[in-house]
DNA sequence: AGACTGTATGCTGTAGGCAGTTGACGAAAA
DNA sequence: TTTTCGTCAACTGCCTACAGCATACAGTCT
């Protein structure tokens, strides 16, 4: 039966599902966003980005939903959407919950540790290497956020995964220039991190990845206090609310 | 000055902010959910729900797309929304989840403490425990997530917050029929929390709160083996995929 | 001159409508 | 009887249009 055999074979690479146009706005947007080219506190008006685009403002509106979702712009009923601006002090707490999840996702890794899982690991370990060998620093930060992603998917835990993988888009905004300081020494981090999981030790593997995460956390810190003298701690909470009225 | 008296005067309760359709929609719908009323795995198929509740198809489409994103429906693109069905697998990854970022909530909260907190933390206590020996399971339910969103709060972690905010709405889902069982003992744990986070007391703090969450999750668990003796243990891993499998 | 009010403009929120696609049912052929 | 193809209905995705509100400006009155 040929119909049998079709099915049994494919649907792993879900075939040719035409892309919903909000999603593409959404990545457009968020491209736009990281770029820069839309920046921090800035209004969004929707007939502009919809010209801007070329569609119309119903998957722009929806876009712009997803964003906010994910805490890249904030909606104001009645006055539209406005670029989030990022504190330093929100980037810290963003790198603490990232340090926290990826700590108890190492520790789960660690616990239901497969072959295939520890193999694949050290695969893209390997390649993370060779990228930063090659001083290619967007490659190595790839491969760092999939080598971390794989981690995540290794421990089981599906509702921690989605969390983490949240985070994680967000955290990437800061992260890319400290990844070339790091260099070397996050991926000497991950190889010891990722024997630990094949020995199946969950205590070592969530220290050696707490380690890892808070290093990066306190380099971006000093990082941010060395550009930004003004603000070195993050103890000013201000809000930053757009619309005039919205105010007080 | 007349204007600058009424400046000075009003404005806390940020007045008459015509509530977005959709958020209205939002609640409808989840209300619909969780009672019932629209079954786990069922089509939701916009036009109905417009013509049900009165409004159009856009702010149906919005609320969806904000159900989605917090996992109470799954949008599945070119076919519509679902009611997303809920594994005893996902329940428990989600307690544990949970677990975690309510633990380090509590351990922030102690190294943060301050006595206008603590003072807040054993009013809403009373609240609870008043309303455990009045039979008031609701009030219980309600005043028990009010503290631990103020333990959240308390955090002073952002982020950390508006993640578990999210978790806890979904974990709500299955915990009211817990609460009953779980009564007076859980708000002795309350306590003895409450005190940990006065004294400044970290780890004191996080462990009674790893406990008190994890004593939920397992009596939940417990609780679904009695209830659904075919599946006592979160070991399958089916893929419930709503437009092929609506069939079976 | 300063403050207040009326008007105008731009935006969001919502509604309605059209085209493309998907899935199902039924009819015809093997 | 089983398989396959054609037709149809329903729904989603997207676009356009309108109403309500907020803000900004300008004119007028004190």
């Amino acid at each position: 039966m040929s119909r049998s055999d079709l099915a049994g074979k494919a649907a792993p690479p879900k075939i040719a599902r035409p892309v919903p146009l909000r999603e593409r706005v959404f990545e457009a947007l968020l491209e736009l966003i990281i770029d820069g080219h839309l920046r921090p506190g800035q209004h969004l008006a929707e007939s502009e980005l919809a010209e801007m685009l070329g569609v119309s403002r119903q998957p722009i509106r929806e876009a712009l939903q997803l964003l906010s979702g994910e805490g890249w712009v904030d909606l104001h009923p009645g006055h539209g959407a406005f670029v989030h601006a990022p504190t330093a002090e929100e980037a810290d707490q963003l790198l603490a919950v990232r340090a926290l999840l990826e700590t108890e996702a190492a520790r789960l890794a660690a616990r239901n540790h497969t072959d295939e899982g520890v193999a694949r690991l050290r695969a893209l370990c390997s390649r993370g290497l060779a990228a930063v060998e090659a001083d290619d620093i967007d490659g190595a930060v790839t491969v760092n956020s999939e080598l971390h992603a794989t981690v995540m998917e290794l421990s089981g835990n599906a509702v921690l995964s989605d969390l983490a993988a949240q985070v994680s888009r967000r955290v990437r905004w800061y992260h890319t220039p400290v990844a070339r300081q790091r260099g070397r020494a996050s991926w000497e981090e991950h190889t010891a991190l990722i024997d630990a999981i094949a020995e199946g030790d969950a205590d070592r593997a969530g220290e050696i990845m707490k380690d890892h995460t808070e290093h990066t956390r306190h380099l971006y810190l000093s990082r941010l206090g060395e550009e930004e003298p003004s603000e070195p701690l993050p103890s000013k909470r201000r809000k930053r609310r757009a619309p005039a009225s919205l105010g007080n």
